[in-house]
DNA sequence: GAGGACTACCTAGAGACTCTAGGTAGTCCG
DNA sequence: CGGACTACCTAGAGTCTCTAGGTAGTCCTC
């Protein structure tokens, strides 16, 4: 009674910009880099297209978790924008590492038993 | 070259109506049960409002995924519509593991190291 | 020298899902 | 009578993912 667990939106809303948060948080990257990145990592298994992350990452950096930065490679090649984790960011990706334990672990207990 | 991955859409997409397939591999329940029973199995950690369970068990059923039936439980109670696996939806709780599987790595393996 | 593949970025629009915020209707308790 | 509980339901807003493009330059091959 009163618990008023504030459970609010589960994971999943957004559950790949997470995965996006991960990997900067490694090393900054950009966005073309973190669509084969991602493939890379994960064997296949998760492919965004980059329709998906662009506006992710716009989001991202709306929101403040990131911050992007143009870079010029060379004069011939197209620019680069780099992204890296702000503070704010740092923060939401620890408390989405600990959501993702939570759910991850509920659900392999209703998925598996 | 031609390699062509199929990929599609990644879990993510409709993965609270994978917890109920799963729930429902273990008997029949019905609605109001569901969202119960989600919320003791994980601890709390999964806590779905009617409002997203009742609508993905309309649609599982008219996926052919699950078959439900009206249960009169007493003359004084209100009724229940019980829900069972179908064969179909038995074979998507199966492939639903496996991709839980595989996002559940990949998404470790990006979050982790 | 045309076609294709690759690096990088971008957008519009459709479609699907989740959540909020209710409502119905009956029971039971204080 | 107010509140809590069982069970069901819906409408609408908001958010996200994906499809399907487009731009623009480089490089290689036939």
């Amino acid at each position: 009674m009163s618990e008023e667990h504030e459970s609010g939106p589960q994971l999943s809303r957004g559950e790949f910009a997470l995965l996006i948060l991960g990997l900067l948080g490694r090393r900054e990257m950009y966005g073309y880099e973190i669509v084969a990145e991602l493939r890379r990592t994960t064997d296949g298994a998760i492919d965004l297209p980059e329709g998906t992350v662009y506006p992710a990452l716009r989001r991202l950096e709306r929101d403040g978790l990131i911050g992007g930065h143009w870079v010029e490679v060379a004069s011939t090649a197209p620019r680069r924008r780099y992204y890296r984790l702000t503070t704010d960011g740092e923060r939401a990706l620890a408390d989405g590492r600990a959501d993702w334990l939570r759910f991850k672990t509920a659900a392999d207990s209703v998925l598996d038993a």
